[in-house]
DNA sequence: TCGATTTACATGCATTTGCATCTATCAGTT
DNA sequence: AACTGATAGATGCAAATGCATGTAAATCGA
């Protein structure tokens, strides 16, 4: 019977205990993230999106693309999105290619609140992440997230 | 200016894309994760609940040491803990040494139920995990994503 | 081209969540 | 022991979330 310390024997257990610790890893730093000033007025899950959409070339996302980006289901960002356009953070318009689609982009107010926001989150993240990994470490890391992730079915 | 690709240049950059790389890769992994046939019955938090439970030597543990381990605020624990107990599956009683807290742990129907959701887990688990990243790097990624973790301040 | 299926998003409704606050207990000071 | 402040957990209440479903537009098949 191998101790509990031993990195897993079988394919599967190493596996679990991957996520398992992937997981927790982001539980601990998340909890520290949001309980910081950064995330006094607006929510991490709207910050996200105002986030994802900084990101875009082109500025506009379609509601199922941002989706993609937010662990919500599609009836919570929808109403997400709408929180934010109700406070002037984001424009919507129907997506010209397709009648059924909406596109959204920041507003200048949604823009600079970003911005803002994203500074001080950088600066939080980093007070975190820097002390804890070296930069080879965050290097690796940053590497085998990124793997992960976009070797993920569909 | 930097290309977009090139891996962050200062320390600061470094730290930010990493966490955003770690998160991301979770959102993607968990997402997949809760629209699987394991989680039709338990909410993910639930599931997580029952899981330390039955990680922990004692068997027994505080609400307070259970909520470090779950991304849910700490009024919202005690209400989920309150929901468990209705449904038979963890019992609570009053910590004997410390007239304020409770001690929760998992009634057989709970360590039950967590072993039959939990072997569906895994598989799903293993089934996303395992075909992206080879078992030298899933090792890698414990030990960085383990290190990250328990590097965190206090 | 017409009907059937699928996709994108919105909405009604019950459940879950978090914030603020409350009570009770504990720890430290005098 | 009495007082002060901190900590554990519960609870009222408003807001956010998810599920099921609805509507409309796109796509597919005959």
């Amino acid at each position: 019977m191998p101790a509990r310390t031993t990195p897993a024997a079988s394919p599967v257990r190493l596996a679990a205990e991957t996520w398992e610790s992937l997981f927790r890893a982001q539980v601990a730093v998340m909890r520290r993230l949001q309980s910081g000033p950064a995330f006094k007025n607006l929510a991490v899950n709207e910050y996200d999106v105002l986030f994802t959409l900084s990101r875009c070339p082109s500025g506009w996302l379609r509601l199922n693309e941002l989706n993609d980006n937010v662990l919500l289901s599609q009836s919570s960002l929808s109403r997400l999105v709408e929180r934010l356009e109700k406070r002037g953070l984001v424009a919507r318009m129907p997506a010209p290619d397709d009648g059924r689609g909406v596109l959204v982009k920041l507003t200048d107010d949604g823009a600079e609140l970003q911005k803002q926001i994203g500074r001080e989150h950088v600066r939080d993240i980093a007070e975190l992440v820097a002390p804890a990994l070296t930069a080879a470490e965050q290097r690796e890391l940053l590497r085998l997230t990124e793997k992960l992730r976009t070797s993920l079915p569909r």
